[in-house]
RNA sequence: GGAGAGAUGCCAGAGUGGUUGAAUGGGACGGUCUCGAAAACCGUUGUGCGGGUAACUGUACCGAGGGUUCGAAUCCCUCUCUCUCCGCCA
């Protein structure tokens, strides 16, 4: 969430940049939160000042009992009686203008960046790069949802059987490709610096509102009620609230960090035409990387993010699109978001495959990440994540673009993690 | 699942109602000493939110939330978590 301290200073800016989200009432959004928090500021003065009198009154009672009068400090006692009652009630007001607070600065998005351009919705966002040519296919070419089928790698009604619906199970040559690609990304990042990690993959409520899922998208988790656990959507969640509540040092950074897990997406409502076969799970495998980084530092190292995931996609040879989001397709947390969008030549659709995302401080101001500079000065962190990658829709490109009529050619870059170079 | 113990500052660990934001030790940082280092000695070493141009200052925080009290790290209640032992188990 926003700093409120920022909120009240920017008011203007603020305002502006969440226009660029097509927010209509980032006005009205902004001026409730520095109203609460004015009046927050107000209240509090007020108790501080009354608490700090009664401090000084209950020590003078301390003193006097000490003294040996007794009777001097029976009748103090006396007096603050009237004060308590003031100081409980003062004590409400502002838990409960505390709360409001909070639930208001919940509602507000995090500022896009000034290069993120406007628009409402997926036709605004620039396409910023294109990279490899699209593949000529036979005639009687099929979308990846036949050819899983014909070569009996990944079956969704054995899924549904175990399952339900969007549990697919990778079978032979399916599954060692899964594995193959989860190997080659972790190798890749490894080779790019990053440390390799292995959270949980159910996290409790505090992550939940530490990476921003919660208040308000419980819906897109699965929850283990009897636990008070969310299966994670992401990767993200665990690994970036390993540093929830921490104090790094400046030569810790930037922290950069890889995991793989299964994600899980309830995505309710979300199924028709467009979601077909591998394009949406329920659930999936990725490898995301992550980075906690000073601020000066987090665009470069956006760029440099993205630079490692389409050198993925290029070893993959995938063609592919970089696209620069818009404010209004952007994640709620995000101050600026590259998709890369692989296209599947049999649907003849971009897929996206992978979603690079710097949130500056929204997410670090959740989970009280900072680093203390070398004047001793604590300030927040920028945190960043990215898909390197996804695996269901590179599984989906990779079979529809590079199907033979022999089989389906495996990426010379894979072959050594699968230890074949077709399917037939 | 059963029984017990515990939760204090970067860490270890005191503290059972009245200048305790918190003894002591360790660590870290700065300084003295040294050619340099070690040792020794001296000093510094929290976070949030307010007020103030600032120096500075108010307040809150000893797992979380309530309560008792003029006053709570210290007493009471509830919750959470951790650890140990037993059971079960990959």
């Amino acid at each position: 969430m926003l700093l409120v301290s920022v909120i009240r200073e920017q008011r203007d800016g603020i305002i502006n940049g969440l226009g660029r989200r097509g927010l209509k009432d980032a006005a009205e959004l902004i001026d409730k939160a520095i109203a609460l928090d004015q009046s927050r500021r107000d209240t509090q003065k007020h108790a501080d000042d009354l608490k700090a009198k009664s401090n000084a009154e209950a020590k003078r009672i301390g003193e006097l009992m000490k003294a040996g009068k007794a009777d001097e400090a029976a009748t103090l006692r006396a007096a603050i009686a009237s004060e308590k009652e003031q100081l409980k009630n003062l004590a409400q007001e502002l838990t409960s203008i505390e709360e409001a607070l909070k639930v208001q600065l919940y509602k507000i998005p995090n500022v896009p960046a000034e290069k993120v351009p406007a628009g409402a919705g997926a036709d605004d966002n620039l396409t910023v790069y294109e990279h490899g040519t699209i593949p000529t296919l036979a005639t009687d070419a099929l979308p990846h949802w036949e050819l899983i089928k014909n070569y009996d790698i990944i079956d969704f009604d054995l899924g549904i059987k175990i399952t339900g619906a969007g549990f697919p199970v990778y079978k032979g040559k399916g599954a060692k490709l899964q594995r193959a690609l989860i190997n080659f990304f972790l190798d890749e990042a490894e080779k790019a610096g990053y440390r390799e990690m292995l959270p949980p993959i159910v996290v409790n409520e505090a992550s939940g509102y530490g990476t921003g899922q919660l208040p308000d998208k419980e819906g897109q988790m699965y929850f283990v009620q009897e636990d008070g656990l969310y299966l994670i959507p992401t990767a993200e969640v665990p690994i970036t609230n390993l540093y929830r509540d921490v104090i790094l040092a400046e030569d810790q950074l930037p922290v950069k960090n890889v995991g793989y897990t299964p994600c899980f997406r309830r995505e309710a409502g979300s199924w028709g035409a467009h979601v077909r076969g591998l394009n949406r799970l329920h659930q999936f495998d990725k490898v995301e990387i992550v980075q906690v980084c000073k601020p000066e530092d987090s665009y470069r190292i956006l760029d440099e993010m993205c630079a490692h995931v389409q050198g993925l996609l290029e070893k993959l040879e995938l063609p592919y699109r970089k696209l620069l989001l818009c404010g209004g397709d952007m994640g709620f947390n995000s101050a600026m978001t590259y998709d890369m969008e692989v296209y599947a030549t049999a649907q003849q659709r971009w897929l996206e495959v992978s979603s690079v995302s710097n949130f500056e401080t929204y997410q670090a101001n959740r989970l009280k990440l900072r680093c203390k500079n070398k004047e001793g000065k604590t300030q927040l962190l920028h945190t960043l994540n990215g898909s390197a990658l996804a695996l269901p829709r590179i599984v989906a490109g990779i079979l529809e673009n590079n199907q033979t009529s022999e089989g389906i050619r495996i990426p010379k870059v894979l072959v050594p993690y699968t230890g074949f170079d077709m399917i037939s």
